[in-house]
DNA sequence: CTGTTAGCGCTTTCAG
DNA sequence: CTGAAAGCGCTAACAG
């Protein structure tokens, strides 16, 4: 493995021009540049991101933090999306990615947590599916250590952008796509996801947008994301439905399955586009995101961020789609 | 965010007694041990990794490889598990990880890809599902620049271990118990997977032994690992099969949908133990790995090589299971 | 048992 | 435009 010190000797220059060339500063003749980048090529010199992060007082070193639920693995399919659509837009641009969970800091402060990154030279923060109970990453958002950005958090200032897609236009479309499909469809039960994260709210605004446009009753029940939890409030409340929108793929899964067992019919609607809404039994609209391209995004973001732009909101393109069996299996 | 220089100072003693103290060297008083860490407590300190890195030969970072097939959502779950149980192992014992996919390396030569470790101070690997197809890999690993630790691959040698399952055994059970359990099975349909990885040879070889045993009449398709092919295969030769046997639950998933809409029933049998098993339709043997023990299994192992442990075969318990939709909701 | 010192590979002033 | 030199935070001989 050769050093910056090699190539500077294989060129004929000092390591600090080298060190100007890797880093396309400006003031190196074009043809000391080119003597260099040959070396480069020759020696097949790789810089060490460590040292370079060391030394350096602004390295493009981020974490990934990733509120992994382990107990649901249509989650493990985002979740997975999120990560590879980081790592490897990261990759392109040459940035160091470390990847942590929440659980793993669990129980610690925000200075610890601070103090923990700080030390691994980190400079910059993606945080997917912050809650409000996350008290200490919002001392650490806030405290603005690090250029971060949070995905499917409304979370904006100096340092710190958002990135997610329309949560509220999004649920009011794939829930008029449903309702105007289908006839009579004038009593909504509508399976909402946990309160402490940020997403519900927008999709329940989009919701209850959308019943008083068409005029329709709306019940609301809290499904807290849940397959199982969606499965009984279905064979609770579905009967009385004319349809069922939820919101979550997951819960839309437990309600079909419901329904069918049921041996009733209703649409019903979900919302991420996970594979696995293939597998449901009967079709349904649902939100696709693109998970990986929001990662990637973030990505972007933070690197927007740490060239010392602003913090800003960044909304995403959804589609509307209907996974069918045939369509997902390969 | 203060360094060993301050701990040091704090505590009145010199750095280098600082650094011992912190990687429980030998010969250091106990008082000074406590006084050393009481300053650490106090300053909060918290050693920076990269630095520690640069500095040492032989540092605690290591670099996981996946293979990611973004075709297959049921792979997430797999590659999800695998890499969280390794980053979760890893942070437990300090070791720094970074990740990586196969498709980053894909027209790397292997010189390249060492230069590239290197560069970042890796010195363990950990590869996932490597197949012969893998040259330049292959060549990686031989070249014995890392200590590294292949995840479902026979790969031994002084700085190589392997962690994996006892294939044949695996498949001999689950088949077994599928078989016995049905009367009148004699003809067994196996739906195999691609033949480049090295899963595949165990398998067989569990598959052959059950039915010389029982003297069972055995045809092998080769499945590919795809769900769409299993079903494919399963339209064509699963009427005049007794029994399917699959080297995926995937493909269990395929063949028992296709099964399904033929509208005839044979048991079939999967591997791996996903969770998508619980949407099949009906219940299944399969056999469940622990994909995130494994993947902790491996990161010990290679702390265990980079500690100047010998390269060997870890073979890791499994267990034959059937996963009931009301099981695996949640 | 403790401290001094020379790096690890790179960035970044600051002179020339 | 180029180079010398001082660190970044830590490890690891080597003296004492």
């Amino acid at each position: 493995m050769s050093s910056i010190h090699d190539v500077a000797k294989h060129a004929g220059v000092a390591i600090s021009t080298v060190s100007k060339v890797l880093n396309h500063y400006p003031g190196v003749s074009e043809e000391t540049k080119d003597k260099v980048n040959k070396a480069i090529e020759e020696l097949q010199f790789v810089p060490n991101t460590l040292a370079a992060a060391l030394s350096s007082k602004q390295s493009a070193r981020i974490a990934l933090l990733l509120n992994l639920n382990s107990q649901t693995q249509a989650i493990d399919e985002i979740d997975m999306q999120y990560l590879s659509g980081a790592i490897n837009e990261a990759r392109k641009r040459n940035m160091d990615v470390i990847t942590l969970f929440f659980s793993m800091l669990k129980e610690k402060k925000a200075p610890e947590i601070i103090n923990y990154l700080k030390a691994q030279s980190i400079h910059g923060l993606i945080i997917y599916g912050i809650s409000r109970e996350d008290e200490q990453l919002h001392a650490v958002i806030e405290s603005e250590a690090f250029k971060t950005v949070v995905v499917d958090s409304p979370i904006v200032n100096r340092s710190v952008s958002s990135v997610w897609i329309d949560q509220e236009q999004a649920q009011y479309d794939v829930a008029k796509k449903t309702i105007l499909e289908n006839e009579n469809c004038h009593k909504i039960l509508y399976l909402s996801g946990k309160e402490n994260g940020y997403i519900m709210e927008g999709r329940l605004k989009g919701i209850r947008r959308l019943c008083e446009e068409l005029d329709l009753s709306l019940t609301i029940k809290n499904g807290e994301f849940s397959e199982k939890k969606a499965r009984e409030l279905t064979f609770r409340y579905g009967k009385d439905a004319d349809v069922i929108v939820c919101a979550s793929d997951f819960m839309a899964i437990g309600a079909m399955r419901a329904l069918i067992e049921m041996d009733i019919f209703h649409p019903v609607c979900g919302f991420d586009g996970i594979r696995l809404m293939g597998y449901a039994g009967k079709q349904m609209h649902t939100v696709r995101q693109n998970f990986s391209e929001i990662s990637a995004q973030a990505v972007r973001e933070v690197q927007h961020l740490m060239e010392g732009g602003q913090g800003r909101n960044l909304i995403l393109p959804h589609e509307l789609v209907r996974l069918k069996y045939e369509d997902i299996i390969c």
